[in-house]
DNA sequence: TGTATTTTTTTTGTCGACAAAGAAAATGGA
DNA sequence: TCCATTTTCTTTGTCGACAAAAAAAATACA
């Protein structure tokens, strides 16, 4: 059980308890442990981290200020839904991202930028093999930020990494049916891209991560026309 | 003295001091009231405006959670120095935003984004007619934020709104020194992407917008080189 | 039985207090 | 006088408690 929650009221360093919080309902967040529109107790979350509501607020303000928790005023405070009515809006800018940060990646990369992508693109690959779906998912989008950091823009990594961490709801969506499809096809396309940008081939970089984005794209949309009921409200 | 605070004790709606406290802290750091660098002290705070240091917490993480605000782990926090290294990436970001949004809002503007929009320039146009500096940073980020909403991308508009606030610390550092000297040709900009968005001609708005960005660029540029003793550290 | 009103419950927003972590100041020794 | 160590001071991080707001439940009335 990876939800082992028998949590021992350890003692933790002052200051890191909202970190521990912030990161670990990220991720539940993202991998869709949480459900969307589920309702989010401050107090339960006390309990269970050992903790006062302090630094579990603070958590939830910082998780609001990333869209992935609403807050109603006075009310309870729940994971936001997923915007499928924006998914247009969505797709748009992660191609352009893929784009502009393969691109840049390409023009500005260094040595050291290119051992991390390789080490990352090796766990991709690890998780592909080993068919861990959430892991897939997880290590998928730290091969792009890792591509997006190497290209210096600190302003498109940033958008980048907030649109992949949307992106992995959806993606969580899609492996929940189509499990173990073709992922596959996506190490081949990361291996790709490490070549163009290794080669600082801009153009082909840019083709490259333009075609990968919109892979990525079509397959969630003929995953959405096909099988569209989903357990989750919009 | 424009900090004269004789913070009356008055009631407030509950919840509404977060707000308030952010809203006014953001924008004394955008206009360079709070000098980048300077430490933010919450009990200070807190007396100033009345309250008890937990909303001003609140506040100062959403502020983090934006970079306006960086904060040591049990040290003070303080306002973030604006990143001169990072500009080239910064301007790149920017321009690229002014295309893609001008561009969207071509092709998805709708009658009453018009009015906004139009209210917005109107507003900027005042603004400079009445030489007020503050105003017209603040104004023509609305102007372009308006213009980015009728894009109908709210990944899009979102970021545009992060750069745009970024850009208003550095838009104030320009008008320290330029005053009042060349705003005019902005107003006449705006007015030529206003005429393209409504005429849906989405080249001639990505043309404009990417100009735009550039001219406005350009002008940063050249203020940093010839004016480079700024009264504020790196 | 159905609806309006009151009461209770739940959950958030705010507060004051205290402990921890550094930084600054003070002390002591050479 | 200079440096190392101890002490004080400042500022943050966390806590428990309480009040406000809204929802849910209970009550009263027709």
């Amino acid at each position: 059980m990876t939800n082992d929650d028998s949590s021992q009221i350890t003692e933790r360093k002052r200051g890191s308890g909202v970190k521990l919080v912030y990161d670990l309902l990220r991720d539940e967040i993202l991998d869709l442990k949480l459900v969307p529109g589920s309702a989010i107790d401050e107090v339960q979350l006390a309990a269970r981290f050992g903790m006062s509501r302090t630094p579990i607020r603070e958590a939830l303000v910082r998780l609001a200020g990333e869209g992935l928790i609403e807050t109603l005023p006075n009310r309870s405070t729940m994971v936001s839904n997923i915007d499928f009515l924006g998914m247009p809006a969505y797709f748009d800018a992660l191609v352009l991202m893929y784009r502009v940060t393969t691109r840049l990646a390409a023009q500005h990369h260094r040595a050291d930028d290119l051992l991390i992508i390789r080490e990352r693109q090796a766990e991709f690959s690890a998780a592909v093999a080993a068919q861990d779906a959430l892991a897939m998912i997880a290590t998928n989008a730290d091969f792009h930020s890792a591509i997006a950091a190497a290209g210096r823009n600190a302003y498109y990594a940033n958008f980048f990494d907030r649109l992949l961490g949307e992106g992995r709801r959806m993606l969580r969506l899609y492996y929940q049916s189509y499990e173990d499809r073709l992922p596959a096809r996506y190490v081949d396309e990361h291996e790709e891209i490490i070549a163009a940008v290794e080669a600082r081939d801009v153009t082909e970089a840019d083709r490259l991560g333009k075609a990968h984005g919109e892979q990525i794209v079509e397959q969630i949309g003929r995953l959405l026309t096909r099988n569209d009921r989903l357990d989750i409200d919009l």
